[in-house]
DNA sequence: GTCTATAAGGAGATAGAC
DNA sequence: GTCTATCTCCTTATAGAC
């Protein structure tokens, strides 16, 4: 096989991914990018085209195999609490634990999330849409998962919450020292693991905050009105 | 007095802003923005110096204006509840109200809010420390109001969450058609007062979560032993 | 598959006339 | 304060030799 070749790509995914997070789409550059991987300037479009293709090849790598865990993980959980629905907890940690855990692993992975968030608020790319067309099965399992386990709650605030626990991963994962806004050296003196439960926990209970709000009150109340009707 | 100076560097803040947040600080050109606002090329250096001093006079504009708005609201708070701490909520919103009101008001507030959520993982900008120059004592004020409202809950943890709702919002105001990756069309159906009332209620309950961790439990224990001691 | 060479254009910044 | 003209450098992308 032509490893010679597995081998220039690979070199180019690693530079890229590790620029595009450091740099972002725009301030890193193929030349840059080149290199750092110690290869000819052509390579990268005779191999991936264009940069914007490149930037989906370095997403596409590790994307999948986040999503494959993720799902692991919530078919795991259904399992074990079948018949009923998996607790919002199960769920909540079956979504964010292969995230943090890839983020956690090694520099790379900590490299490629922070890409992730990074590209959430990238100009010029539209991550939305690209992980509607690469991971849109894994979200729709999800949120019907926390539908369910939610039952009283109107679909409408399940989403949102589910929307906001997402914005806190990745303002978490998109750039460490951020944290140092509020207190200098947190981040330094924060285990891991502690800031993984204080995610989880903060979201939960988000997800989980009964509706104090009118409005949200009341649909709530319209939904258990109308489960009522259909029983 | 000279108004056309004044004209001058304000159409370039409004057409930087706008390029800004539409665009990413890379993906900005001062030859666009100079387009946009119709004036010449060298009158942006001549006026700001630098593309980052342009993006920092952006920023800096509104912020202010933000921030005041902010300690206003937690000034009233804290008179209201006198002479106890206010509420997680009331100091919740104080904080958020003003930034979702600014996103909000038109479309110049909601431009310059986009701007600022993507600035916080823009590349070669650290918005942490802009924001640590400018905003630093309105965030200590902040981050003392919620410590005295959660007695019992370690600072770190307090930190943490508050981060973590900082998250969420930036991730619901930094750009918009965002949720649709979760459910098409969700943000459009969703009124702004209903998402400013959830975005509300999902961050009071997850920075007022029971802390059902171990190690975060352990905290607060420790924590509330020594604050008996210290009685 | 990999390289050099080059096309074709855009970038930020500045000097100096007006 | 505003303009033109220009310096210097960098960008993505591609054609064609090897």
């Amino acid at each position: 096989m032509n490893s010679a070749v597995a081998n220039t790509q690979n070199r180019v995914l690693d530079a890229a991914e590790r620029l595009f997070a450091e740099q972002g789409f725009e301030g890193a550059s193929i030349r840059a990018i080149v290199d750092a991987a110690n290869v000819n300037l052509a390579a990268v479009h005779y191999h991936f085209k264009s940069k914007e293709a490149l930037l989906e090849a370095v997403l596409l790598r590790r994307i999948s195999v986040i999503n494959e865990a993720r799902l692991k993980s919530l078919d795991a959980a259904e399992a074990a609490a079948a018949p009923n629905a998996p607790s919002v907890e199960a769920v909540v940690r079956a979504f964010i634990i292969p995230t943090v855990e890839c983020a956690q692993r090694d520099e790379t992975g900590a490299t490629f999330v922070q890409l992730m968030s990074r590209m959430f608020t990238e100009p010029k790319f539209s991550m939305t849409d690209f992980l509607g067309r690469k991971s849109g099965d894994a979200m729709s399992r999800f949120t019907a998962a926390l539908t369910r386990a939610l039952p009283q709650m109107p679909a409408e605030v399940v989403m949102w919450r589910a929307f906001f626990a997402i914005g806190a991963m990745h303002h978490l994962l998109c750039s460490p020292g951020k944290i140092d806004l509020l207190s200098k050296g947190l981040r330094n003196t924060t285990s891991d693991a502690d800031m993984t439960s204080y995610l989880i926990e903060f979201s939960v209970a988000g997800i989980c905050a009964t509706t104090t709000n009118t409005r949200t009150a009341e649909k709530a109340k319209s939904k258990m009105v109308q489960s009522r009707k259909h029983k």
